[in-house]
RNA sequence: GCAGUUGUCGCCAAGUGGUUAAGGCCCCGGGUUGUGGUCCCGGUAUUCGCGGGUUCGACUCCCGUCAGCUGCCCCA
């Protein structure tokens, strides 16, 4: 085989695309439901929008990002993440003057250069949401069951961690905090910790170091550090979510408080969460969904003052978790000669759009053997065959056989006679 | 970016220096021009991820490279 796909990047086969496409529907009818709407952007924007948004000292702008030069020499970066676009829009078409909230879901292909594994790719799939220019605790709450409610219909088993990574204030009381107390063990610390002390001391706090998370486990966490208005957010959102009521009463079973949460992105503050697959299969890369607020992120490009709050799902990894791959439509084979059965189809299509009906229709392209068509319509899982050959034809008829139930007989060779025998059987089912 | 590991047909694989690279599944054709998955017969790798090297001779050994997987880093 002379080509292969880059590394990192994946074909989602025939087999597989009905999941993929399910995962986006659901996700989009729960997103729809809330009231968020489409926003469709670019793939590509200027390297500097990430740059100033992502933040300077995160991994993903500092050796991730996929940046190259156009033809007139414009730095221009495939979109590591879809937030950064999204505000730019928002800001660039003013919908800041639309009223507020602005819910925005979005979906498509993220970049970033890193080693791929299971659930880890180059090319990445997000389903994205930001509800902008509102700090009520609403966006938080709303989101968890928004979240819970997709997660559920797709059949995940998962667990949702929360924390509140406060305000600027809080912060940097913390930050200052943290490294007084961890100065004294730096040289014990792994080298990464060793960089992270100066660059993002917060980061350490989520080191996968036993050694170290011994040295941190002493330590007060960033929720300790809150300032008042941080402090009753969080708090709010905890009582809201119902944290401090029985598990038993909680609409929300399976969330929990981690106060070592941090984020890899710089523009968060206050709450953040993380939704995890509980499913093994995933390995090292169970977050399947993650985000927070970033009160100040539209300003920081040079927006009008905007709080936000968003959130990201991986599709890719979805896919690896979900086991369904959603509504099954019915399946018609036609064996015939190859002449005038589009004049039938045709009609059946008509119908399946007025009915709202899921119906895929196949004409053998090999008449001739009827053996060897209906073996043909076993092997691919087909419905019905429909027999309208040279003797139908004269009467006008077809024969149509249920290929589950055995089923069959003789109807009028008209569409809807057709469309009225899948009814029955869908609804029999059911 | 670092470390380990793997790569023979669409899939699962045998083969470990010696002529034409097993087998199974799938797929295609036939047995069977009008009705059920069985069965039988036949077909499908000038080539072992790719490129070099060693050798009389390489799927087998060496080097490089590409890709997958696992851990780290980080993240959806």
């Amino acid at each position: 085989m002379k080509y292969q796909a880059p590394r990192g990047t994946q074909d989602i086969l025939p087999k597989d695309s009905s999941k993929w496409q399910n995962i986006l529907n659901v996700s989009k009818k729960n997103l729809e439901f809330y009231g968020y709407k489409e926003i469709i952007i670019p793939v590509f924007e200027h390297t500097e929008l990430f740059q100033r948004s992502v933040g300077e000292s995160t991994d993903i702008v500092n050796k991730e990002m996929y940046t190259f030069l156009d033809k007139s020499d414009r730095s221009l970066t495939l979109r590591p993440e879809a937030t950064a676009g999204v505000m730019r829009a928002y800001i660039e078409n003013g919908l800041h003057r639309d009223p507020k909230p602005v819910k925005l879901w979005s979906f498509g292909p993220m970049f970033r250069y890193e080693r791929s594994q299971t659930g880890r790719y180059r090319q990445f799939h997000q389903i994205n949401a930001e509800v902008l220019g509102s700090t009520s605790t609403s966006c938080e709450v709303e989101a968890m069951h928004l979240l819970s409610s997709i997660f559920h219909e797709l059949s995940i088993d998962f667990r949702i961690e929360i924390n509140s990574l406060g305000d600027e204030d809080s912060r940097k009381k913390y930050k200052e905090y943290f490294q007084k107390y961890t100065k004294g063990f730096l040289s014990d610390l792994c080298d990464d910790c060793k960089r992270r002390y100066e660059q993002n001391p917060l980061r350490m706090l989520d080191c996968k170091v036993k050694a170290d998370q011994e040295i941190y486990a002493g330590a007060k966490k960033p929720t300790e550090f809150l300032s008042e208005t941080s402090n009753k957010r969080w708090e709010e959102i905890k009582t809201l979510l119902g944290l401090y009521k029985d598990k038993a009463q909680r609409t929300i079973k399976n969330i929990v408080t981690n106060p070592n949460m941090v984020r890899g992105l710089d523009y968060y503050n206050d709450f953040v969460f993380e939704i995890i697959s509980t499913d093994e299969t995933l390995k090292g890369q169970s977050t399947i969904c993650a985000g927070g607020r970033y009160d100040n992120l539209v300003e920081s490009i040079g927006g009008p003052k905007t709080p936000g709050f968003g959130f990201a799902m991986g599709v890719e990894r979805l896919m690896l978790v979900v086991k369904e791959s959603g509504e099954k439509e019915t399946s018609l084979m036609f064996i015939t000669n190859q002449d005038d059965s589009y004049n039938i189809t045709d009609e059946l299509f008509k119908h399946t759009e007025h009915e709202n009906l899921k119906l895929t229709v196949e004409i053998n392209y090999n008449p001739g053997n009827i053996t060897k068509q209906i073996e043909s319509a076993l092997k691919k899982n087909i419905d019905f065959i429909l027999f309208y050959l040279d003797e139908e034809k004269k009467n006008n008829k077809i024969k149509i056989r249920n290929l589950k139930t055995r089923e069959e007989m003789e109807i009028p060779a008209k569409a809807e006679n057709i469309v009225e025998i899948v009814r029955r059987s869908i609804s029999t089912k059911k």
